[in-house]
DNA sequence: TTTTGAGTTGTTCGA
DNA sequence: GTCGAACAACTCAAA
């Protein structure tokens, strides 16, 4: 076989598009035939494999990917398990002479990526990497000492002084067919839920893939992108990007979402500032996890594993299920549950309520998280619960308790996102919407709800939790930090 | 090396 | 009803 005839192989990770994807175009522009290929890889990621949500929206994405490819003349290759072992099977039978693939953050893509390296070179096939899934190189961002940032603001900062991302590239038109390969039926993988088909709320409320992000991304600049700064906290309206399962799946790159923003944007510049720095945030928790690669198991400031957390298996199923007797939490819950996402606003809400009012640990909550999510993403997912709990990066004081009723009465006045997913309280005025424990009696009954019945009583009691919470707190040691 | 200013997202209390 | 202070001290980043 002559060599210009060898293929190369393209391996897609968190980057399933083909436009402004650099592995893609480097693939292509050998000249080579390229074969395309996807990996289930369940055992490598441990603990940390594809969530429910997740899976079920891979699919979509995988079937998107798919359908682009075969419209450039290519054949998407879809392969199951350990992945080194998946690559070299795949680099073997077809002759391939590289491999090109994005860069990884997650400390066991990192580890595998060096394990494919190892493996490759015994074999004599190169391995090419790109930056796919951030704005900057993993290692680009370092403080004047060379160190890497722990502050967000500076960290941000940072990042605008850099040149700013180029702009997008386009999708190759065509791509060169490799050799005929054995492929898994994607069916075969079963990424969507059957009995019971519980996806009903996630297929109403997504386009997985590149089509949908690409959607999606000039929807919001048209849309939203204008009154960011005031809409993105109210969770009744769709005032925020709703780009983070796009992103997380790398359907939609980073630097096109800035391109975008910016060029529509000239003329709203505190909104457009305000949304760029959300982009840096997604950045910033990258950033952590590549230079602390225990972020997702362990607290970043080591004063707070001492937390006296407790073990309430009663009082945890209630705020997974949204059964909390606090209505912003119970809409917040229900809302992920039903649609695989939840409001920002609301995450935070939700968050402090499970870490500090039921003194349950933040790793819980990343569990559940990581299970229900669509835009499940370790970085993102491990930084911000250190965050709300107090012990990560830049993190709140651990004084700052949100309180869920107040939160409501701010950011949901009107109570239409409490009641668009707790039907039970449909009927009740906004006046006692995000407090009807504190409801008149003839209030509720002309609103159908009896407490402890139609909806539940609280959990905690909200001045009662904040406190318990304040004194765990204060029993850390804080001497000797680190 | 030392110093200085700054640090996502809040709540409560008392004047 | 509104407003400022208190809630803690600490660490980081940069000059």
């Amino acid at each position: 076989m002559a060599n210009a005839a060898r293929p190369v192989v393209l391996w897609f990770r968190g980057d399933l598009r083909l436009r402004d994807q650099g592995a893609v175009a480097a693939a292509v522009a050998t000249g080579q035939p390229v074969v395309p290929l996807y990996v289930l890889d369940d055992e490598t990621p441990g603990r940390w494999r594809l969530g429910g949500a997740s899976r079920w929206w891979l699919d979509g994405s995988l079937r998107s990917l798919a359908a682009d490819l075969a419209g450039a003349g290519s054949q998407l290759v879809l392969r199951r398990g350990e992945t080194v072992a998946a690559l070299s099977g795949l680099v073997h039978e077809t002759g391939a002479t590289a491999v090109f693939a994005g860069v990884a953050v997650e400390p066991w893509a990192r580890a595998l990526s060096e394990r494919l390296e190892t493996a490759m070179r015994q074999s004599g096939v190169a391995v090419h990497w790109h930056r796919t899934v951030s704005l900057f190189d993993a290692d680009a961002i370092r403080t004047q000492s060379n160190g890497p940032y722990s502050v967000y603001s500076p960290f941000a900062r940072a990042c605008f002084a850099r040149q700013p991302p180029r702009p997008p590239s386009d999708a190759p038109a065509r791509i060169l067919a490799g050799p005929d390969c054995s492929s898994d039926d994607l069916n075969s993988w079963k990424l969507t839920p059957t009995s019971p088909d519980w996806a009903g709320g996630l297929r109403e409320s997504w386009m997985p893939g590149e089509g949908g992000a690409r959607v999606q991304l000039r929807r919001f600049v048209a849309d939203a992108l204008g009154q960011y700064d005031g809409t993105r906290n109210v969770p009744s309206v769709e005032g925020t990007s709703r780009l983070s399962p796009h992103l997380h799946f790398g359907e939609i790159s980073a630097g096109e979402v800035w391109h975008a923003a910016r060029g529509a944007a000239a003329d709203t510049g505190k909104p457009l500032e305000t949304f760029l720095k959300e982009v840096l945030w997604r950045e910033f928790s990258m950033h952590l996890l590549w230079h602390h690669p225990r972020l997702p198991e362990e607290p970043l400031r080591r004063e707070f594993g001492s937390m006296p957390f407790r073990q309430d298996r009663a009082a945890l199923a209630a705020w997974r299920r949204g059964r909390t007797g606090i209505p912003m939490v119970d809409a917040g819950m229900r809302q992920l549950w039903q649609t695989g996402w939840m409001h920002n606003r609301v995450r935070l809400v939700v968050a402090s309520f499970l870490v500090k009012h039921l003194l349950i640990s933040w790793q819980e909550g990343e569990s559940w998280f990581w299970d229900t999510l669509v835009d499940a993403d370790l970085a993102s997912n491990s930084a911000n619960w250190q965050w709300i709990a107090g012990c990560g990066a830049d993190a709140a004081p651990y004084f700052r308790v949100f309180n869920p009723a107040l939160q409501g009465a701010k950011f949901d006045p009107s109570g239409d996102y409490v009641r668009r997913f707790v039907p039970e309280l449909t009927r009740l005025g906004k006046q006692y919407i995000h407090t009807p424990w504190d409801a008149p009696e003839t209030v509720l009954a002309e609103a159908g709800v009896r407490v402890g019945e139609t909806y539940p009583r609280p959990i905690v009691g909200l001045e009662a939790g904040r406190n318990r919470a304040l004194a765990a707190y204060r029993s850390l040691d804080r001497v000797g930090a680190g």
